[in-house]
Formats: C-alpha cells, sequence, structure tokens
DNA sequence: TATTGTTATACTCTATAACTATA
DNA sequence: TATAGTTATAGAGTATAACAATA
C-alpha cells in the first residue's frame, strides 16, 4: 500500500511521473516481469490462508488432471526442475495434500496422486484462484485476455 | 538444449504429450510465468558475454533514458526493491558502466549517469535484444505482439 | 548406458527491518 | 518526522552436479 503524497511532497515527486521508459517500451520480458509480479502477488495473497502459493497450487491442480502423473513430467509440465520438485512435494506430502506411491510398472519413478484432503484444497483454490483471474481479465480487458492465453501459450513448450 | 527422442524410448515418452492442463489453461499466471522462462533465458545468453543480464540492462536502459535518476526512482520504474539495488549498482559501478553522484539539490539521494564505457555497452545490447525480440515476436505472431504489449502495460504502474 | 528420484551446494532474488545522513 | 541509501538477514528459487536404484 503506498502513501498518498501530501501538499507539501507532491510538487517534488512529480518527475517520477514522467519517467522514461526507453527501450524498454519495446520488450515483451520488461512487461512480462511487472506483470508477473502483480499477478503472482495477488494470487499468492489470495492462497495464503490455504497454506498454498502459485507454484504448489499448480502442482496440485496438475496432479489433479493427470492422476498417477511422475514426477519428471510433472517437472517438465510446470517448468520446475526436477530437483526442486522434490522438496515441494515433501511439504505437499506432509500437509497430507498429496502422495507419492512407487510405480508399479517402472519402479524408479513415483506416481502422484491427491489425497481426499488435497482434492478439498484444490477445489477451493479453483475458486479463489477464478476470483483472482477476474480481476485481471478486468485489468487487461476482457478483449485482449483470450488473445494473451492463446498466444504466450507457445512458451508452453521449453 | 534437449535431446531428441531415438526410436526406442518415443514410443514410451507419448504420455508425456498428452499431459493434461487443467484448469491451468485458464490461468494467465501461469503462462506468463513459462513465457517469462523462455524470454528471460533467451535473452541472458545473448548478453553473457557483454558482462550482462535482462535486470542489469534494463538498469542500464532506464539510466540512460532518465539521466541523473535516483535509486528510489530507478527501483519504483523497475520493480526492483531498492535495497536490492543497492548491490547491483555497485556492480555496474565496478564494471565502469554507470557513476553514482550525490545530488546537489538533495544530498540524501544520488543521481545516476551512464558512463561512456556504459553507452557503449548499452546501444551493443539494444542491438542484440533488438534481435532477441525478433525472435519472441516470431513466437507470438506479429499481430498479437502489440497488443500483448499494450495489454500488459497496465502492470506497469503497481 | 540412461533415467528417476534424491541430496548437496552455490548463487541469486525477495522481503523485511534497522541504521545513517539528510531533509 | 519522513526519506534516500545502505547493511544485514532469513527464506525462497535457480542451476548444477553427483549418487543409488532401476530400466
Amino acid at each position: 500500500m503506498r502513501q498518498q503524497p501530501n501538499a507539501a511532497t507532491a510538487e517534488i515527486e512529480t518527475d517520477d511521473v514522467s519517467i522514461q521508459y526507453g527501450e524498454l517500451n519495446n520488450h515483451l520480458g520488461y512487461f512480462i516481469r511487472r506483470a508477473q509480479q502483480w499477478i503472482f502477488r495477488d494470487a499468492n495473497s489470495t492462497l495464503a490462508h490455504l497454506r498454498l502459493d502459485v507454484v504448489r497450487y499448480s502442482i496440485l491442480e496438475m496432479v489433479s488432471a493427470n492422476p498417477g502423473i511422475s514426477q519428471v513430467a510433472l517437472s517438465g509440465g510446470l517448468g520446475i526442475e526436477r530437483a526442486r520438485l522434490v522438496a515441494l512435494l515433501d511439504e505437499l506430502e506432509k500437509l497430507h495434500f498429496i502422495t507419492r506411491q512407487r510405480s508399479t510398472t517402472d519402479r524408479r519413478s513415483h506416481a502422484l496422486h491427491l489425497t481426499p484432503e488435497g482434492h478439498a484444497v484444490v477445489k477451493e483454490a479453483n475458486h479463489l484462484i477464478a476470483a483472482h483471474e477476474e480481476k485481471v481479465i478486468e485489468r487487461v480487458g476482457p478483449d485482449a485476455y483470450p488473445l494473451l492465453l492463446a498466444a504466450l501459450s507457445t512458451f508452453r513448450s521449453g
């Protein structure tokens, strides 16, 4: 939350407003970073009381949509290093949201599943995230929104 | 660089392709995160031999566009914590790309400027980044690209 | 030989609080 | 009292390499 500038400082701060962005105006990466900062902060505060953040939520949602998925497949689908995923799954297992079972067909890999509690929490998270998404839609504009999803989906694969 | 799957493993890996994304298909945050991963990795490898990455480059470009800018103004414009900015500017000063001068009007603040070497490196970086940006434009589609910039620019402020 | 999950390590980034010098 | 820059610290994420079990 930013303070309103008072009358005395308002004049001095006007040069803040006239900041120039130079070439950054032509770089999608800059806008994407700023957008992600806002979106993640807003979504994380929405999910906090469920003991989740966007990364942990996306893991639960992926496991929900792909029961029995392996850790490498999950790693690839979410763009999280498989080494990093281990600690995240440890957490979610400790919260009793997921289970890791040895795969019967390939005993190297784990089959991931949601617990009943995991299903409940992901269901509630989906409601909360949908409300957050409405704010995003309003912010980028309802017309632009589906175009954004379509255009950015090309980065999903590698 | 990802290995091509050979004939023997290709069949096994087909279930990788059929991964389901569930609700993530409706969440801009997920696509933004994947897009940023790709864009930052590509841009960073482009800039590496100049001893820059996208964050350090964006600092130089901002200082270039706003000579004499203060550290707090820069922090706000780029969405980098002012505490974090200190170490980044230390680095760029050590590389002789920028200078910190005490402001004559407010001796609490620093006026940031590019050195001649800084100007040269930012000029070269802009060429390299422009080539990178062409890849991005091709990837999201030339029609969608300007819409992305416009729609995401709403996140620049807060 | 290659892959899955795991551990370990070093580095970077984020978030926060406190200190100083100035205003 | 408030702000700009700085320092310090804890937590989270990234990148990489190596190892055991299994294929």
